[in-house]
DNA sequence: CTGGTCACCTGGAAGC
DNA sequence: TGCTTCCAGGTGACCA
């Protein structure tokens, strides 16, 4: 999907078009997405949008007396579009707001459409999710304490939305580039210094891409439907073969946990 | 608890 | 041109 730059970037695109505005309709064209949408969520209508916020990649829309909870999956995008456009084939959901219809694009249908009544934060998705990258409260000494007792490799550990949420697999190939840490590396072996780098990296690169438009996605198109939007460059992602940007050596591609992890064996150690 | 694997689904690109 | 194979942003469920 999405990573959390994309995910902060629709919310910040729609929210402006949203909150304060009341949902008048809502049409579901197809329900079979990760889960099939409850009816909750067709009942919507008459409600207003008080926030747009966001917990690890999922966009929780606050509804006073409940949230919307919309994930994105690997291929979901929310766009605004003017009442009678045609739906193309994997518009899944609109959501009408009158002058402006939100709607859920999502090809492979991993995404989610949920409601709940409860606090977001206690909704079995969530409850168990990690701490969020670009907060204070995401330092040096906290990435210690918790990789401490993890065998596994970093590369890894950094997609665990147990432990840390939001770095999906192209940002973690470029943090890790950027801390100049080899992905392999076991995270309880990294030392306090290397941790240091390693946030560091982790908040510039997913502030870069936040600034960039956030797009990891070919065809993403922020929330307003903007365009032209800036592709970002990566460091290694996606170069197997072709030369690290910085020394020229190759940029290897190895596989970790069935996803391609990319890195420059000489700048990363 | 940790760590590893599979599954869900569609489309685009590469290979023959 | 057309068919086949591989690969893709995420993450819950299941296993040892």
């Amino acid at each position: 999907m999405p990573e959390l730059p994309e995910v902060e970037v629709t919310r910040r695109g729609i929210a402006p078009h949203v909150v304060g505005r009341r949902i008048v309709g809502v049409k579901v064209r197809e329900s079979r997405l990760r889960w099939r949408v409850p009816r909750a969520v067709r009942a919507l209508a008459g409600r207003a949008v008080r926030a747009v916020k966001r917990r690890a990649k999922y966009l929780l829309l606050d509804c006073g007396d409940g949230h919307l909870i919309v994930h994105l999956g690997m291929s979901g995008s929310l766009r605004l579009v003017a009442p009678g456009v045609k739906p193309g084939k994997h518009d899944h959901i609109d959501f009408s707001f009158g002058e402006q219809v939100l709607r859920l694009r999502d090809p492979r249908r991993f995404g989610a459409v949920l409601w709940t009544d409860q606090p977001p934060e206690a909704h079995r998705l969530m409850r168990h999710l990690g701490i969020e990258p670009l907060s204070r409260r995401f330092d040096a000494r906290r990435l210690h304490a918790l990789t401490r007792k993890h065998r596994t490799s970093i590369k890894q550990f950094l997609m665990d939305g147990r432990r840390i949420v939001g770095v999906g697999n192209i940002y973690a190939s470029e943090s890790l580039f950027l801390a100049g840490i080899h992905p392999r590396t076991r995270a309880r072996r990294l030392s306090l210094q290397r941790c240091e780098r390693l946030v560091a990296a982790i908040k510039q690169t997913l502030r870069a891409a936040i600034r960039a438009g956030g797009s990891t996605l070919r065809d993403f198109v922020g929330g307003d439907g903007a365009r032209g939007y800036y592709q970002t460059r990566y460091w290694v992602y996606g170069r197997g073969g072709k030369g690290c940007r910085r020394c020229a050596a190759p940029v290897r591609r190895i596989v970790q946990g069935q996803r391609a992890t990319y890195y420059c064996a000489r700048c990363q150690r």
